[in-house]
DNA sequence: AGCTGTGATGTTATACTATTACAAGGCCTC
DNA sequence: GAGGCCTTGTAATAGTATAACATCACAGCT
């Protein structure tokens, strides 16, 4: 069951303190660092729920006062991928702060062609693929699931 | 119902010619030309299932008297992209022919993470998806379904 | 034939995305 | 305080993709 729309309006300060507040813990617990950079980066991921970037995030953490060069950034985008704070949207090459963090999921998107909004829907990949590679044989380690569209803001009001 | 297996030994030469046949018919049918850089294009693409990189391409083309700049085999393979004689899996930033040209389809992939060799599953997106579309207001206009994984091939022998 | 519009190709230049390799610092344990 | 390990920083380069402009071929028209 997801957990609120990402689309809608809601309380994103308390969706951003949240997902910091997990992430500082499930850190401590994992015995890994959400060291500086990382945390400014997951933080700059979270100021809304747009795919960014590398070299977006690069930008702001330089003027942060971190290094500006393209690994620093990668290297804490990709630290947060791992840990699963964030994912990496292939469609365009670009990251989202996760909404579900500290749940371990196989994560499906909705991405919004005109404002660039990303939710995630919780489950999606499913079925028909899984059935699909199992009659081939094939055996599925991790999924890429992303549509393209347009979020109930962005499409035209009426038709009539 | 999918036609063969990808993944399993077949007829290639088969495969390529009826593809080619398809491509053509279809161009004509639709007013298109299918060119000789992109009718190349497309040959190259159906040498083997698997994804290739619009350089790896440009290569060839240049190889065979085409124009060695990007723009060349970007357009080309956007154009076969358009028209649904090949895909584009993003997750590889790479293309591959279309296993089901001149039938209009939301294509899935398995791509084997060893063997590089990617096969298209029917349906797949399906119902999880439209389904968490639909409850928040989403209208999905294009989706991008890729597992990866191992093919049967490439699975280690046995576990015993 | 000559004109014109359209679509395809080619080139230049540049933008955007990402990684490899190496240097330096902190911190922990022994 | 020496050796390891992890993290950050930089330099250099590799890989992916597009914008902008010039040219050519061809179809349709006069």
């Amino acid at each position: 069951m997801p957990h609120h729309a990402d689309f809608a309006p809601h309380d994103h300060a308390s969706c951003v303190s949240t997902a910091l507040r997990i992430a500082d813990a499930a850190c401590a617990a994992r015995g890994v660092q959400l060291t500086p950079v990382r945390r400014r980066t997951l933080e700059i991921l979270l100021e809304n729920h747009a795919a960014m970037g590398a070299y977006d995030v690069l930008a702001r953490l330089a003027t942060d006062g971190f290094g500006a060069k393209p690994p620093v950034a990668y290297r804490a985008l990709n630290f947060l991928v791992d840990q699963g704070f964030a994912h990496r949207i292939e469609r365009l090459n670009a990251f989202v702060a996760c909404a579900l963090p500290g749940v371990a999921h196989d994560p499906a998107f909705m991405i919004c062609r005109t404002c660039g909004t990303v939710a995630e829907a919780d489950n999606a990949p499913g079925v028909g693929l899984r059935k699909s590679a199992a009659s081939a044989g094939f055996r599925i380690e991790q999924t890429v699931v992303e549509a393209q569209g347009l979020c109930p803001a962005c499409q035209p009001e009426a038709a009539p």
